[in-house]
DNA sequence: AATAATTTTTAGATAAGACTAAAAATTATT
DNA sequence: AATAATTTTTAGTCTTATCTAAAAATTATT
């Protein structure tokens, strides 16, 4: 049960929230105030100050010198802000012509709107999407996540086969060199060569037969076939 | 010539410059600290710091105790607010089901996003429109105004008719009620009577004969015939 | 286990934007 | 023209969210 359903977060809030959710998807210990700092960019002090005031609202416990951990609460919060995201990065690749490299930044801004209605109806002009341009899950809005089962394409074995559905690596840089190599999600790749050496691949995908390097492969996620 | 297309503006500040651009239409002297403290709800005291810091930036004239006047770079920058907020009324109204009377305090949020990108395929995948759903004019992409015609209701002549294009007061409450009496923009108005003792008007509206007050009356803008 | 290195917190400072209360300037009224 | 009323500005305070520098706690290393 939460206790507080009503309460209004500051943007800077929202993102103190939603890096603490990524982070803690990541391992089940608490998040610590560096590594809130680093994804932030922002100062370990700034992070402790704003620890105690998110701690006062009841959307995480905070205990000195040992992390943070959302409550329910605090993670309901942060996974309908990671769905306004992931629901606005969907609406301006389908609707307004963005790339998937330049949905970022704009998406980060818009997350913040307050407005139910709002997101409401970008999902339903949507369609429900229920994954984001990079292959991300949406969460539902009640802020669970339906996590599909990924495997990256680099833990491959020999001929196997998979459809790509997500990058891990979503910076433009990584998705812009996807785009020049033709590789977009919903196609099918099979591993047609491990090199021992370098850990390199050599692909076929969509008819073409492509060689791409140990890094590449473990930034995409497959669906085995 | 404007000295910075550069500036980037907070939101507190573009605030203050949307409201001295509209208070400013409505004269041609400058706008008074307590008007604008009035528009914005909040103290004069207030309004004197933002002006000095936006008279810094050069986008307006500030002259202690004689009120402020907005350079040709304040004006761009007002209206291409103003632009935004309008744009993304009617994209509210025309692709997420909201009703003219809902769609104000998201504009406002929605208004401060940061993508030229985005506005501008808002403005295509609308198809350029050039009112909002109140019938107010939306700005160009330079910011300039292309005002029509318009007449308030209250001044038509006996017979008259006209096409209703814009109200004068955007109220929720005002727009519900016009909704309850069935006008909307668009409508073909005829003034049937027009009362002497209280000004209130009959007219014909939609095949509809409909007794309207003073008050409604000057409140809603039509194109003559 | 003692010391070194790292992480985290505390204390104090700053900037933006708002406020109150009082002073100063302007405008209105007698 | 003098006084009253109003408007505007100034001065000082507060909150939020940052920061730096130093102190404290934890973790790693010898």
């Amino acid at each position: 049960m939460l206790y507080n359903q009503y309460n209004v977060f500051t943007s800077s809030e929202e993102n103190y929230l939603k890096a603490i959710y990524h982070l803690g998807l990541l391992s089940e210990k608490g998040v610590s105030t560096n590594a809130i700092a680093k994804k932030l960019e922002t100062k370990a002090s700034s992070v402790t100050d704003m620890m105690k005031k998110l701690a006062e609202k009841n959307v995480l416990i905070y205990l000195k010198y040992q992390g943070v951990t959302l409550t329910e609460e605090g993670k309901k919060t942060a996974a309908l802000i990671v769905r306004k995201h992931r629901l606005w990065e969907v609406f301006l690749v389908e609707k307004l012509n963005f790339n998937w490299d330049e949905v970022h930044d704009v998406a980060e801004q818009l997350e913040h709107i307050k407005s139910s209605k709002l997101i409401d109806e970008i999902d339903a002009l949507l369609g429900f999407p229920k994954q984001d341009p990079h292959g991300d899950p949406i969460p539902d809005e009640n802020g669970n996540l339906h996590q599909i089962e990924k495997t990256l394409l680099s833990s491959l074995k020999l001929n196997e086969t998979g459809i790509c559905i997500g990058v891990n690596d979503s910076s433009s840089e990584f998705l812009q060199f996807l785009d020049k190599l033709g590789i977009a999600l919903g196609q099918k790749i099979e591993v047609l060569n491990k090199e021992p050496f370098d850990g390199s691949l050599t692909i076929k995908i969509e008819d073409k037969t492509l060689s791409i390097s140990h890094k590449i492969a473990n930034n995409l996620y497959l669906q085995k076939k």
